[in-house]
DNA sequence: TGTAATTCCTCTAGTCACTAGAGGTTCAAG
DNA sequence: CTTGAACCTCTAGTGACTAGAGGAATTACA
């Protein structure tokens, strides 16, 4: 049986934020010793650290709930885990892709207003004149 | 003159975003019709273009309100527009850098289960057992 | 000029995933 | 048995919006 905090130390997930999970139904309500203080099995352990795995690759609370759901299924409800995953997967290039693209923008604007400071800066410029991007971003939803 | 729908329209921002940035102070107070409808000049296009630029290049609202202090700032007062530009720069690399690696992992756990679904899924094995990460995210402030 | 469609107004509350703080109680070590 | 760390609940705040209610103004067209 461990305390909050050392549930919290084992997986690198605050005490505030394991208290917000079990608020929001991602963990089972625990044990509670006689004086009211939570007490986690191992189950709540593996639990949270499927949580914080998720988490950590960048999946919203809802997928995780969803895939916490699909615990020991078999067959055809594998296919929503995959799913999950997949998607994920793809939202995660995409926003690589967008990240790229700005990276480049950001050094342009950077780089050019170094040494002299005798013009108008072109950061200033630069963020003021959208026509001037060179990867455009002008659409978006 | 432009109505708000209009600046919605010409920057791409949400109407109910620029009441927003207005009361965020971001955007100035602008005229209005004898039947209380906002009328926006050139200036406050330019402006909403200039934060629409810089949110689209992730920079937080605090920052683009530093950045529109600055407007025609001369001398080391630009120092500070470099030094956002600066930053927001290496923190978009970091950024860049830890989806990667994300990316490396999701591909695995979503490929080593493709085909037979006889054995238990990847997808939630893998999530639940943060040791067999690839790269290692498990120290995260 | 009338009317209908569209756009606009303010205001409150909700989203996501936490985080911070107040004010108080329980536990573990010495 | 005392002290200090860890725990408890609860409310409110964060950032950057988004949604919806309920109503007023504007615009287009007949």
């Amino acid at each position: 049986m461990h305390s909050i905090g050392e549930l919290s130390r084992r997986t690198g997930v605050k005490v505030p934020t394991i208290r917000f999970y079990e608020d929001k139904g991602l963990l089972p309500k625990p044990h509670r010793t006689a004086g009211n203080q939570r007490r986690y099995d191992d189950g709540a352990l593996n639990r949270l650290q499927f949580i914080r795995h998720g988490r950590d690759l960048g999946l919203p609370l809802t997928d995780i709930e969803a895939l916490l759901s699909l615990e020991g299924a078999q067959g055809p409800d594998l296919d929503r885990a995959h799913e999950i995953a997949e998607r994920q997967l793809i939202d995660l290039r995409q926003r690589i892709v967008q990240l790229r693209r700005l990276e480049v923008e950001l050094t342009r604007i950077s780089a050019d207003c170094d040494g002299t400071h005798d013009h108008v800066c072109a950061v200033l410029h630069a963020f003021g004149n959208h026509n001037a991007c060179l990867g455009s971003h002008a659409a978006k939803s």
